[in-house]
RNA sequence: GCGCCCGUAGCUCAGCUGGAUAGAGCAUCGGCCUUCUAAGCCGAGGGUCGCAGGUUCGAGUCCUGCCGGGCGCGCCA
């Protein structure tokens, strides 16, 4: 926005359902202004974080030590003269220099109650629509449709379809692009074998496990006379649009994406048959791009090889690095594919910005998939490319991660084995529960357990994969915040109350309940920060808290026998805030909640 | 050889633009179910933040070097 169009303050306006101001952002500006009051130059920071400790009140500042030593000053006597101009409004109780010349920032507790009556009484909990919506392009999970989905699929599934849901969420119009690797020279491997089964079985009887067909064909391609060369004629004749091969290699994909798209369900992935866009789908622009790029002086002829040599992506001696697009046999690469969908997403789909999914291992060919689609035109310039990383999966022994048969760790018995244990818990735990709903608990409660193990790690981390902290039920874990939903579920059930007719405002008295009304008011921060950063563990780290000072306050405070009516009412409008922030937060991550576990 | 990521409690991990006494979970030990679901709560022990320098009023966080681990670096995807 230029300068002489932003609108004028006249203060400092606090956060409100209008507007989607933080606590953090509103108090830096107020803080930002009593220092240039104080005289203090505008350069100045006022480095508002939360305080670390309640004696240190909710919010500290920590920008007068940095202020005083550019001024050359006493940095506790410019804390002073900093809260001296320091306007607190109804909002600040209390304001406190302590060390060095930190200053302490105590909310009011009134104020905090009328902020969070307002966002309880929004049925979005304050988080507005982004205005104006940007277009996104998700592209995440993206299989090897050869095999069968593993343990090592899940990280971009479950990552990916979480920032699609969140930035939909915030309004955002988002376009989902599962890039499926359907297309090279497995597939001809898989249709040499393909076609040989199918004499004497069922290709879906054949195809029961994905996992076993592809090392048959394997084992085949590298040890049966005549079946390589099988197999790569198949390639060539299906690249070159052969009706047969097409037709075996249909019946093929058909059935694979079958698979994957069991287990998207069954893991409460958004992905649809519709989000598809295979490798394949870009085979005919293929040459296309390789033209282009010679057209623009980008690829040239090196060992028999179309390359690109871009400078940037030159080593210490500056020497460019190559990108080869196309091999000397005169097939393409999955650059070129990447090219191609690059330019497809930027040019046909339109987009503000692509987030792509994918393992760390490839964040050099991402970047050279980027600096090549900027120069050649593929990528529009104002469009925002970012490769989000995660780690590799790695063993218990610290090493990349193998069954002990040398394998992988299939998604389908992972999830199996979750749903079960969890099943087995539930019927100790609570024989009477009906077994359609048991059911229903398990597995919500398995599955979540899964996708939520992987999402609160740090993203770009290798980890460790462990079937114990997989299927962990207790502590920071998917289960814990859903029993902190469905105990409060619990106390509207008891009650007989719908939470959506309630009024009354929030009172915020006890420690407890403090805690936990400064923790609910950041949820729309955490929101936007996800959004941006693309870290679904900070929204995990968020909900655990907030599920953990949910359980001290229902220790602490009893809600349905609380001392007075007003008490009573208050805290179960706190309870349904809390209910509906971990709903919501649940959900964004795509995991559900239920009424009684 | 060059590049990217990582090294925090016995184990698995957080640590938000550098801030005050580095936090959780699991495991161990001790308490709490006649009161809203004990998948829970309260408490205890457990750390030279890989090592060594440097910048800073202040470093787990920033810079340099080293050690250790993972990954990537021309015709696989």
């Amino acid at each position: 926005m230029p300068w002489g169009k932003m609108p004028r303050f006249h203060g400092i306006v606090p956060p409100g359902p209008a507007n989607r101001m933080n606590i953090r952002d509103f108090l830096s500006k107020r803080l930002q202004a009593a220092m240039l009051a104080a005289g203090i130059p505008d350069d100045c920071q006022p480095l508002v974080t939360l305080s670390t400790r309640p004696q240190f009140g909710d919010y500290q500042a920590n920008g007068a030590m940095g202020a005083a030593k550019k001024m050359r000053t006493n940095p506790r006597a410019l804390a002073e003269a900093i809260i001296a101009t320091l306007d607190p409004g109804d909002e600040i109780e209390k304001v406190e220099i302590a060390g060095p010349g930190f200053i302490n920032i105590h909310l009011a507790p009134a104020w905090l109650g009328d902020r969070l009556t307002a966002v309880i009484d929004d049925p979005r909990l304050a988080i507005g629509r982004a205005d104006p919506a940007q277009t996104v392009v998700v592209d995440y999970s993206s299989p090897n449709l050869a095999k069968e989905m593993h343990v090592g699929h899940l990280r971009s599934t479950i990552i990916g379809d979480a920032l699609a849901r969140l930035l939909e969420h915030l309004g955002h119009k988002v376009i989902r692009q599962n890039h499926v690797g359907d297309w090279g020279t497995q597939f001809g491997m898989l249709l040499a074998h393909l076609e040989d089964r199918e004499t004497e079985t069922a290709a879906d009887v054949a195809l029961a496990d994905l996992e076993l067909f592809y090392r048959e064909a394997k084992g085949r391609f590298d040890d049966e006379p005549g079946f390589a060369d099988r197999a790569r004629n198949y390639v060539v004749q299906l690249q070159s649009g052969d009706a047969r091969c097409l037709a075996l290699w249909h019946e093929f994909i058909d059935i694979s994406i079958r698979h994957s798209e069991a287990i998207y369900q069954r893991l409460n992935v958004t992905l649809t048959r519709a989000d598809i866009r295979a490798e394949s789908a870009y085979n005919d622009d293929l040459p296309g791009i390789i033209d282009a790029l010679r057209e623009r002086g980008l690829a040239v002829e090196d060992q028999g090889a179309q390359v690109v040599f871009l400078d940037e992506l030159a080593d210490k001696e500056g020497k460019p690095q190559p990108v080869i697009v196309q091999k000397s046999g005169g097939g393409y690469l999955y650059a070129t594919t990447d090219l191609a969908a690059l330019r497809y997403r930027c040019h046909e789909l339109g987009v503000g910005r692509i987030l792509y999914f994918i393992d760390a291992r490839q964040s050099l060919h991402m970047q050279q998939v980027f600096a090549v689609g900027r120069h050649a035109g593929f990528a529009v310039p104002d469009a925002s490319l970012e490769h989000h990383p995660f780690g590799t999966m790695m063993g218990e022994d610290g090493k990349p991660f193998k069954t002990r048969a040398g394998g992988t760790v299939k998604l389908a018995e992972l999830l199996d084995e979750a749903v079960t244990r969890a099943a087995q818990l539930i019927a100790d735990k609570d024989p009477e529960l009906p077994t359609e709903e048991r059911n229903a608990v398990a597995r919500k409660v398995g599955i979540g357990a899964v996708k939520y193990a992987d999402l609160s790690r740090t993203r770009t981390s290798d980890y460790i994969f462990s079937w114990d902290a997989m299927l962990s039920f207790e502590g920071n874990t998917a289960p814990y915040l859903q029993y902190a939903y469905s105990r409060i579920r619990s106390i509207f059930r008891k009650a007989g109350i719908d939470p959506a007719t309630l009024t009354d405002p929030v009172t915020v008295v006890a420690a407890q309940e403090k805690a936990l009304s400064l923790h609910l008011l950041r949820f729309g921060e955490v929101l936007d920060q996800v959004a941006r950063d693309a870290y679904p563990h900070l929204l995990c780290s968020y909900l655990y808290e907030l599920a953990s000072l949910y359980m001290a306050f229902y220790e602490h405070c009893p809600v349905l026998k609380a001392d007075d009516d007003a008490l009573r009412s208050s805290r179960l409008r706190l309870c349904d805030g809390v209910a509906r922030t971990l709903g919501t937060g649940l959900d964004l991550l795509g995991i559900e909640v239920m009424e009684r576990m």
